[in-house]
DNA sequence: CGTCTATTTGAATGTACTCAAAAGCGGTGG
DNA sequence: CCACCGCTTTTGAGTACATTCAAATAGACG
């Protein structure tokens, strides 16, 4: 299979749990490797999500799309992030949210019955999705509070300091529709910023 | 101990996990009951938090104060809710957040060192927590994606149609902290939403 | 009944959006 | 190598959403 991408989800889980040669054989044989091609969906709307993905390579986002058209982005996941639908993965109901590439990519997908699967065979890896959440929790209560606490001007600011490496591959429409305003207003927020240095 | 309490988080935990009494008489013993009058602290900012808490009774609320003396809340904890600082939990280190009571109420307090005893011991118990999590990480994202993409008025109806309980004993100023508007604003939109009906 | 707090109202201001148009920036083909 | 295309970013004027500050009203409670 790709070596590349196995070594970073083992990498990965290893910062949290140690498995022996046959967890990691069983875990690995549940991984689907796919491939992405900008613009490609990996999830659509109304759609049950079956798969949560580890990115090996490339970046996908999940959004929705407004009664107006209007995309809002939940996540961005580049290399060494996972990326679902969790609504629809736990409740198993379609969802709301839709999850392409915005660059061509590859992705180890785990169908969300062999991860309960796996929960039961090697509890490690509950532990394992139970932290992760944990993390994940923290950072999106972070961002909750930020956006009803903050203008959108720092907002930006603390998001190209927290991820230089999304600012630096992701268009401005795709940032603004992140922080929740306009792209027109994130040009003239940049400029403001520019203009006080 | 106390009756009512037990009953109640053995009820919230019995909805994802099957325990025996061996289990059920461990779980207990960890736990910790706690009164809070009106306006007591279970948290203060810039300390670590130790305890995840079980409500049930009474009204908390855990939220951040920022440089302008604003009050900012990420959530209310009524009767069968968990609430913490999930941020310091995780790592230990002091937190932003604060924790007190809006009424006089009663939580049962899980250590944190416990908790990770817990599901070393009965890993049934990292099931339950993961599944609570996902929950919340659902409630989370939601809310995120409802206040960068909806105006204030939106949110409210939203919010009370959601958690009628919460808006029927809960002050409009904590209405509005929790919306990211001020209470003048918050009064302005009920006004207009009487008007339409 | 008075005191304390919560809510409402209003005017002025600031933050962010809409719409339309211009400018910049790759790529691709001639 | 340049010209053109499609897409992203910028600019600007007008508007809407939300805040500030101050003051009036309404409720809750001893």
């Amino acid at each position: 299979m790709n070596t590349p991408g196995l070594e970073l989800i083992l990498q990965n889980i290893s910062r949290f749990i140690e498995l022996n040669s046959g967890e990691i054989d069983f875990f690995v044989s549940l991984l689907k490797p796919h491939h992405l091609r900008r613009r490609q969906f990996l999830l659509q709307e109304g759609m049950v999500c079956n798969y949560t993905a580890f990115v090996y390579n490339g970046c996908l986002r999940s959004y929705s799309v407004d009664s107006n058209g209007f995309e809002h982005i939940l996540q961005f996941a580049i290399e060494d992030w996972w990326i679902g639908d969790m609504y629809s993965l736990v409740t198993r109901q379609p969802g709301f949210l839709t999850i392409d590439a915005l660059e061509e990519s590859d992705v180890l997908l785990l169908h969300r019955d062999d991860q309960l699967r796996l929960f039961n065979e090697v509890p490690k890896f509950e532990r394992f999705f139970r932290i992760l959440l944990e993390k994940s929790m923290v950072m999106h209560q972070l961002r909750l509070m930020e956006n009803i606490s903050m203008p959108a001007a720092q907002r930006y600011q603390i998001f190209a300091s927290r991820y230089p490496q999304i600012i630096a591959r992701v268009p401005q429409t795709q940032i603004a529709a992140y922080l929740g305003i306009t792209p027109e207003f994130l040009s003239k927020i940049k400029k403001d910023l520019l203009r006080k240095k």
